[in-house]
DNA sequence: TGCATATATGAGCAACTGCTCACATATGCA
DNA sequence: TGCATATGTGAGCAGTTGCTCATATATGCA
């Protein structure tokens, strides 16, 4: 077989594959949800918009309570607003920044869940051992 | 001022400061949420998951339904399988996955909520106008 | 207006990521 | 055992990311 990439045939009912490939998500959603899911993806966007659910805060106050560079702040402030996670608000020279987006909590919430069970199963197989 | 970081005081009350750190996440659950986040930021981990949510693949199968070659995939299964995310299960030669955490399910559906909001949300402000 | 403070941003660099390609491993069957 | 098929994996490369450093912008105040 030449087999170039993948195999010539589908192993799985060809009808099954048609109804399948109806079911999949749209691109449009799975570019969405890869975007949302990669701006969460990093420590430091999450320390970030963890501290900012609990509380508005200015760009130094952020910093400074994370033990970050206002630069690097500032950089990441950007991207969040961009995505419209946080917005912004000027109080003279300061901007104080709080969470537009109430989803991220719960999204944080339910990750948690995630985590903390697989914490859990992994413990019970550990112990079984 | 030298100013070399950040700010050398909170413009916040100090008080605040203080009850805010001992909300935060801890260092643990930071990590353990943004590698989860991680995995899922990425289109290709997206599709197979939504895939794999659906139906039992194996490799072959799953490349050729999303037109990946089978290396690309069999490297993300993989990660997948590191993250506990999917199970395989053997057939003679074939290797059969399928999703093994179902929080994914939930996570996506409530990602969706949420790119949907926000889809519409900014329909609203653009009909604003 | 001129200076200090608070934030924003562009360039550039080191680390990371996801793919391909080549090859290794594992199973079924003649 | 020997060959074909199905999957797994290491190396390497191009693209991306998150930081720092230098500098720009914006505001308050003397």
């Amino acid at each position: 077989m030449i087999a170039d990439e993948t195999c010539e045939v589908f192993h799985l009912d060809p009808v099954k594959v048609a109804s399948l490939k109806t079911k999949l998500l749209s691109e449009g959603s799975v570019g969405a949800l890869a975007e949302t899911f990669k701006v969460l993806g990093d420590t430091t966007r999450v320390r970030m918009l963890d501290a900012l659910s609990r509380s508005e805060l200015c760009v130094c106050d952020l910093a400074r309570l994370l033990g970050l560079s206002e630069s690097a702040v500032s950089h990441q402030l950007r991207l969040l607003r961009g995505m419209r996670l946080v917005r912004p608000r000027r109080e003279g020279r300061m901007m104080f920044y709080r969470l537009d987006d109430h989803h991220i909590v719960r999204l944080f919430a339910q990750g948690l869940d995630h985590v903390e069970e697989r914490r859990a199963s992994s413990k019970a197989r550990t112990a079984q051992r």
